[in-house]
DNA sequence: ATGGTCGACTCTCGA
């Protein structure tokens, strides 16, 4: 029985002061798997109930106050890890990396290290996580498995991906280094799914709160990525921004986005 | 011009 698979992903910058929002826009999407990212939460205080009352599972690996990333379905959940599993990984690898399986494919849910400055010892290591990224799948995986690698890149891929190109070329999410190492990920067989569906420029996940009226004047930026292997990607049917949630008493700085494939799911 | 606002948590960091 063939079915439709549907996937989001949204940096909630914390579970907790986003509960009502991610609720309420599972209830209203129903997608098969939501990836999270920023959590901000220990596995101890996650709000594992607000999921099940919604009727999702939900696994996790958090800390306390930074990072977190959590993948959410109505469907069981398998083969759960978290980090990159090549004997390098940090606590914080372990909860900015989980992976999983469900109903017939890979769920790889990633938040990106932002790196700081490129200047900065963090920038070198966001670098080498895409390197470590990269060789993940190389050594777990295969280009033709139905793959879904997502999350907050914390990359804008390309001069259309951020509102001011000219002006970003020292900045460490779109730097030519950094862009060149999420490339090196794309090359082994990822197609971003978004730009398949929106050839235009100025289509935003991220909007910083320090900016006054970003949404309104355009300062964003697209680095929150639906990554999915060849294969699945021809069979992407649809991909879109909901800036709905935007609209909230307490909106996240980033936006949901989805992408809906026609694929033999067998959740 | 080099700002601004959030969230978690100890008074400051990270984004």
């Amino acid at each position: 029985m063939e079915k439709a698979f549907s996937i989001a992903t949204f940096n909630a910058n914390s579970i907790r002061a986003r509960l009502p929002i991610i609720t309420q826009w599972l209830i209203e999407h129903r997608v098969d798997c939501l990836c999270i990212q920023e959590t901000k939460v220990q596995d101890a205080d996650f709000p594992i109930q607000a999921f099940s009352e919604t009727g999702y599972n939900v696994v996790f690996k958090g800390q306390k106050a930074y990072n977190g990333v959590a993948v959410a379905s109505p469907h069981k959940i398998e083969n759960v890890s978290s980090g990159f599993g090549d004997g390098q990984d940090s606590p914080e690898d372990m909860t900015r990396l989980l992976r999983c399986y469900i109903g017939g494919i890979h769920v790889v849910n990633a938040y990106v290290p932002q790196g700081k400055a490129v200047t900065h010892p963090d920038f070198t290591r966001k670098l080498l996580w895409f390197g470590r990224l990269r060789s993940m799948f190389e050594r777990s995986y295969h280009p033709d498995d139905p793959i879904v690698c997502c999350g907050d890149m914390n990359v804008a891929p390309g001069a259309k991906d951020v509102y001011a190109p000219e002006r970003m070329g020292n900045h460490v999410c779109f730097h030519e280094d950094v862009r060149a190492a999420l490339q090196k990920v794309l090359d082994w067989g990822f197609v971003d799914v978004f730009r398949l569906f929106h050839k235009e420029e100025g289509q935003y996940t991220f909007f910083d709160y320090r900016m006054p009226d970003a949404i309104k004047k355009g300062l964003g930026w697209r680095i929150d990525l639906i990554l999915a292997t060849r294969r699945l990607a021809h069979e992407a049917v649809d991909s879109y921004i909901d800036m709905g949630p935007r609209k909230a008493a307490r909106p996240s700085d980033h936006t949901f986005l989805v992408a809906e494939f026609a694929y033999a799911f067998t959740g």
